[in-house]
DNA sequence: GCGACTTTGTGCCTGCGTTCACAAAGTCGT
DNA sequence: ACGACTTTGTGAACGCAGGCACAAAGTCGC
């Protein structure tokens, strides 16, 4: 019973992964030993049956009348993430936002840790940001440290050949924070963070909404 | 055949519409009138029948044999995303991340204008950044402009009780970067952008990845 | 003016993801 | 030890999204 159809990892399923992680962190502070999916559920903020299919999919470790033991559970999902190693991240291009994630705390608490800072500008290279020296593409691709991971967070323009650096060092996992498609070989995964596109569907809701007001007001007056 | 199924666009297709528009606004800078669906499905990074269909969703301003009018079509997208007027926006919490989207460019462009920032700390309260004046959620509720958008870039402990006032003062879309989930009542949008989920789901497919690569050199060698 | 060609718009089908209903399995009280 | 209860795991049904095939509609050459 532990481990059933590994290799069929529904997509739309791992990418609640992280979710149930978090719940089980909040959990675990509260120093509940265990917890039922019900529960577990409205912390991640999904339905405790869809909880229940996902994890399913990664083999069963709860116990039928209890509920799941959180640390085992969140060890289970943890290792299943690949969080159980450390993941060299790069972060590429450093203005505000890139320095803003260069200094987030968030990245090395678990499965992370920023091991290279890359940009262009001759002013920036070679200064030191949050303990790391600026380098340049060359400078990394020739003498740096493994990556596996690139985070772009240059402007639209440059993110593309970026891209195919990366790439060319081996690089196949990217978090593209440029506004911009990326072309990308088979093999290798990109991830998009765009603000604007976000506040765009936030403001598709918004309208809607005020039309339905304005259209409830016409009829109401 | 101007509008035929206004009320019915499918969540899927509204998250592709802003992927379109920036698509649209490449190839307006080419100078080139129209574009056919399969160019500007390629620009978008989706195949051009399910290009069709989504614009079909909101009424089709195509001509048979030629394709699209860029301007028309990008002028009727920025309509239905409710872009034709400014979205005024506060930003709640200026750490690092908060302060770089206050001074990320990208906003002003087009539909968004941050009217306020927020912040609780003492030290920054009263003080500027980028024009404008840092205030508490008090005073933004008492004597502030009218905002649509709540950007929320504080810490996880304190986003739920930002995200109540926010409703509270009549805020109905909400950006969240706090890593939490936010309980919010019926009618209110939430949209989450986290980073180290993007990273955790990057992370599950590299494991994925350099599984597989072993297995291939355990079976090689 | 007409026929060949191009490109859009759409009905149908297939596959995936979510939800429901229920059986399996374990705990707890007595 | 046994029965009632709790909770998990899963087969089945349902709904949505994506892709294919094709008809509709317009342009361009002659």
């Amino acid at each position: 019973m532990a481990e059933p159809a590994r290799r069929g990892v529904p997509e739309a399923t791992v990418g609640r992964l992280p979710g149930y992680l978090r719940a089980l962190g909040q959990a675990a502070e509260r120093g509940t030993p265990s917890i039922s999916s019900e529960e577990l559920a409205g912390l991640a903020g999904v339905r405790s049956t869809q909880l229940r299919k996902d994890l399913s999919h990664l083999g069963s470790y709860g116990v039928r009348g209890v509920g799941y033991d959180v640390a085992q559970l969140s060890a289970q999902i943890a290792r299943e993430l690949g969080l159980t190693q450390d993941w060299p991240v790069v972060i590429v291009g450093l203005g505000n936002l890139g320095r803003a994630l260069a200094a987030y705390r968030g990245f090395a608490t678990r499965g992370f840790r920023v091991v290279a800072l890359v940009d262009e500008d001759p002013a920036l290279v070679g200064t030191a940001i949050e303990g790391l020296t600026v380098r340049t593409l060359d400078q990394l691709a020739s003498a740096g440290p493994r990556v596996a991971i690139g985070v772009i967070t240059t402007p639209a323009r440059s993110a593309q050949q970026v891209a195919d650096r990366l790439v060319a060092m081996g690089v196949r996992s990217i978090l593209n924070f440029a506004p911009c498609l990326l072309s990308v070989p088979d093999g290798v995964e990109v991830r998009r963070v765009d603000m604007a596109t976000e506040l765009q569907i936030l403001a598709f809701h918004e309208q809607r909404r005020s039309l339905a007001d304005d259209h409830a007001e016409e009829t109401a007056g």
